[in-house]
DNA sequence: CAAACTGCATTAGTACACTAATGCATGGAG
DNA sequence: CTCCATGCATTAGTGTACTAATGCAGTTTG
């Protein structure tokens, strides 16, 4: 795992992004241990409350489960259709990208138009 | 104009927000002066170093020009394209977002699909 | 020129996100 | 039970984004 301490992405995100893509991409398969929080610190050469606070977030989005004074483990729970699911949206999300920028919509104004829709429509079901 | 200065949303890009959504919805048309910093400050009740960074932002976007010592002017270039671009990636943005959360993903989920994407794009890019 | 308006630059204070150091609590192996 | 592994909680330090206070610089108008 390639970590960059001097990124203004948080470590933690990094890692957890990494970890995410992992999952997906089957390299640790539902039911699978991760490695602990100190063993993984010690190879990535990072403090264990930041592999810590990498596994909260996966398991707020429902990809790992912990069992306290056991270890962190992948989730069975509908991985792969979370996988699909999210697939697909990444792929309808790539065309919409590249047709944006074709239109000359700088990377911000896409992003801004992103939130935005996400608001209003987060609004609309709240 | 509705400021929340509460909001986790700093204020800058509230106001920025709203004065884009506000010349795109043709409320300032093209070439027409913005309130000056100081008047717009008392106006919303907020330092106008906070006006000038909202104004900053809208600048490096391309909406509005401005003229030192006389004011601050919806830009000339092309807003109805922009704005018909725009349009046309929020059209498509809301149909995507709309099929995620049909298909489960939640918005935390939605939004790092998206912030994926686009580093992926850029990266492609550069 | 001078006054009165513009936007801009510098500086400082505040809040918060991130990371790390350290110790506590839980669970399994012997 | 005891040991050693696990994850969790608390606290503190650091950097940075945001906001504000204040003064400087440019432009117009009389």
């Amino acid at each position: 795992m390639l970590i960059d301490p001097k990124s203004s992405i948080p470590i933690f995100r990094q890692i957890a992004d990494q970890l995410r893509q992992s999952i997906f991409d089957g390299v640790f398969k539902a039911g699978e241990i991760l490695p602990s929080l100190r063993q993984f610190a010690v190879d990535i050469k990072v403090n264990p409350n930041t592999i810590q606070r990498a596994y909260e977030t996966l398991e707020r989005e429902g990809i790992v489960e912990t069992r306290r004074g056991v270890g962190v483990f992948v989730a069975n729970s509908s991985i792969a259709k979370l996988n699909a699911s999210q697939k697909k949206l990444k792929s309808a999300l790539d065309g919409v990208i590249a047709q944006a920028v074709k239109d000359g919509l700088t990377p911000d104004k896409i992003r801004h138009t992103f939130e935005f829709a996400m608001r209003e429509y987060l609004a609309e079901v709240v």
